[in-house]
RNA sequence: GGACCGUUAGCUCAGCUGGAUAGAGCGCUGCCCUCCGAAGGCAGAGGCCAGAGGUUCGAAUCCUCUACGGUCCGCCA
């Protein structure tokens, strides 16, 4: 149920019947009709502006059209009254009955309430994280992983099928890189003494992979050449590393559907499947690039490779998608993996990068435009960087000095639900503060806690009314006499719940979970705010001697908690019943 | 030289498909704690939405240019 949908229709329907009256001209399109809440509460409940976006093609004068269409509103019950405003407005009064009803609906479908069908169960592949398999998740990737799997929540809640991805960067020369860094511990844990030169990976979380290797082959490959060990370490300590990932991954509660590996693509020939249709499409030739104007490589020399016209799909300039000693590009194996997913058959795409790979987005789109000659709509979302605080003080990262900060150790302070909150409580696109003490304090200026607080308070007032023998239990609550609930204050609260599920849609539309939070923290407020009216004003207080009256005002606190409960469901926070 | 993102109150940031007098928190000023959880509450001041053009009934929102900040720019991953 989306009472804005519903108005909507009213109003719809409405134009119809006045174009049958011969008042409107007919065939007028409607699309561009929207019903809103106004910005200025004294507006009324809802607004729409019919008249004057119809005023234009009909011919007319806004506010004749909006007079005839206000009369005509105000016959269905619903609508206490219409008024013209301004411009050409419609503001619209609506009964006390639709809050109240609102409140039934949100108690009847639970934690259901404002799931959307919008999506009409299509297939939407969210791509997130994707770190390479060398190492433990930083702070970065956490943003990603949170952002990534709050967006695939908030599709499925909005109607669409989605898949998480996780896209393993196992077929560069980084895994090789890896696999000496292991060979050097599993060395160590043979006893020898080892320095770590330049590009291997010094980090200690690879000790434990060397002693597993130990344990597993004995000593066999010690003394041995590269040649002979590199692709049985480099598999080994892949896979180690992307146990550990997911280990990182499951303790931030985000869990994958599927791990798609690059490697894979080289065995199957989809590189060279992928290559070929674009071939046959004519997008592949052989060239020489200029040289990038005004910052050009002290190393330069033209050289012909094989290239990928993206600029025929929007890119700036076209692609190598072959190294000029004839093997792949980095690019290649992407387009690959972008090409399985069309085949796939999605119907949309979405990758989530961090900002510093921002220069990829329009060769990707470019790639996926051509591989589906324009039926798959590919969505690129950049996630920017995290500044860490520690008490207000900038926080530097530094891997040498052991002051590089992981997933695991953000998560360890301040829990999974307080680092996937205050992740989203900033848009994607912005950089995002995190302070380890800030995000703890438990105040109004912390979201996290705001909210989780309504949550708590909610709680405790079915405690209060359980003890003092008041049924509680949403079904009661919901077949309450809810006409009880009739102060301005209670129904605008009842208002806030009635704008979630266009929330919804809006948030899955333009692909920004954040929406979610802010909603939430407002909702939190309004709730909040109720409650301290209820402090001078004891009829505003959900406990009331009359356990009817008690129950119609715990039914609208209750299902305050329940769309909490659904908005921190997408985020993928566990609501607190109580806050110590 | 180019591409992408950003620029909204003193600070940190929201702002829906273009909609009415642009919002929130912090900070500031004043008042208030016997009260369902004061882990505070109420009220007030504070804005040329970076600047300039354009599109139209109407622009913070769309287009163009400029300024400032960030990210990136042939075979690296």
């Amino acid at each position: 149920m989306n009472l804005f949908a519903d108005i909507r229709a009213l109003v719809l329907s409405d134009l119809a019947a006045m174009t049958q009256a011969g008042v409107l001209p007919s065939g007028l399109a409607t699309d561009n009709v929207t019903v809103e809440p106004p910005r200025d509460a004294a507006h009324g409940d809802m607004a729409t502006n019919a008249a004057m976006v119809l005023a234009k093609p009909a011919g007319m004068k806004p506010r004749d059209i909006a007079e005839v269409l206000a009369a005509r509103l105000m016959e269905d019950a619903r609508v206490v009254s219409a008024e013209v405003a301004g411009p050409g407005f419609l503001n619209l009064k609506l009964a006390p009955v639709v809050w109240q009803g609102v409140v039934a609906s949100v108690l009847e479908t639970g934690t259901d309430y404002g799931r959307s069908t919008m999506g009409q169960g299509k297939t939407v592949n969210v791509e997130y994280v994707s770190a390479n398999p060398t190492g433990p998740l930083h702070v970065g990737h956490t943003r990603g992983a949170v952002f990534g799997d709050a967006l695939a929540s908030l599709l499925d809640f909005a109607g669409y099928e989605v898949t998480r991805e996780y896209y393993i960067n196992d077929g560069g020369a980084q895994v090789d890189v890896l696999a000496r860094s292991v060979y050097l511990r599993y060395l160590e844990a043979h006893g020898q003494e080892v320095a770590f030169p330049d590009g291997t990976y010094p980090g200690d979380y690879l000790i434990a992979v060397g002693e597993a290797l130990k344990a597993k082959v004995g000593d066999v490959y010690v003394g041995q050449s590269e040649d002979v060990w590199l692709e049985d370490i480099r598999d080994f300590a892949t896979d180690a590393m992307m146990k550990l990932i997911e280990a990182d991954l499951a303790s931030l509660g985000v869990k994958m559907d599927r791990f798609f590996s690059e490697k894979s693509l080289y065995d199957t020939g989809l590189i060279e499947a992928a290559l070929a249709d674009l071939r046959d499409k004519g997008l592949i030739y052989e060239g020489v690039l200029e040289p990038p104007k005004g910052k050009k490589p002290d190393d330069w020399e033209p050289r012909e490779q094989t290239l990928f016209r993206s600029t025929e799909h929007g890119d700036d300039v076209d692609r190598p998608v072959m190294k000029s000693d004839g093997s792949w590009t980095y690019f290649a194996p992407d387009i690959a993996y972008h090409y399985d997913k069309v085949q796939r058959g999605y119907d949309a795409l979405i990758d989530i990068f961090g900002a510093d790979h921002g220069g990829y987005v329009k060769r990707m789109k470019a790639a996926v435009s051509a591989l589906s000659g324009g039926t798959v709509p590919l969505d690129i979302k950049l996630t920017q960087l995290v500044k860490l605080f520690k008490n207000g003080e900038p926080f530097k990262m530094s891997k040498r000095a052991g002051t590089f900060v992981t997933l695991r150790d953000v998560v360890e302070q301040v829990g999974p639900g307080v680092t996937r909150f205050h992740m989203l409580t900033r848009k994607n696109d912005a950089p995002l503060d995190f302070d380890f003490d800030k995000v703890l304090e438990q105040s109004r200026d912390n979201p996290v806690f705001y909210v989780q607080y309504a949550f708590a308070r909610v709680t405790s007032v079915l405690n209060k009314a359980t003890e003092a023998g008041v049924a509680v239990d949403d079904a009661t609550l919901a077949a309450a006499n809810l006409n009880l609930l009739d102060h301005e204050a209670e129904l605008a609260l009842a208002a806030k719940l009635a704008e979630w599920p266009r929330l919804i849609e809006t948030a899955a539309r333009t692909n920004e979970p954040h929406r979610v939070a802010f909603y939430l923290y407002d909702l939190a407020g309004a709730f909040h705010g109720l409650w301290n009216r209820g402090n001078d004003l004891s009829e505003l207080r959900f406990l009331q001697d009359d356990p009817k009256v008690s129950q119609a005002k715990i039914a609208l606190a209750r299902a305050c908690a329940v769309v909490i409960a659904a908005g921190l469901g997408i985020l993928g926070v566990e609501p607190a019943k109580e806050l110590r």
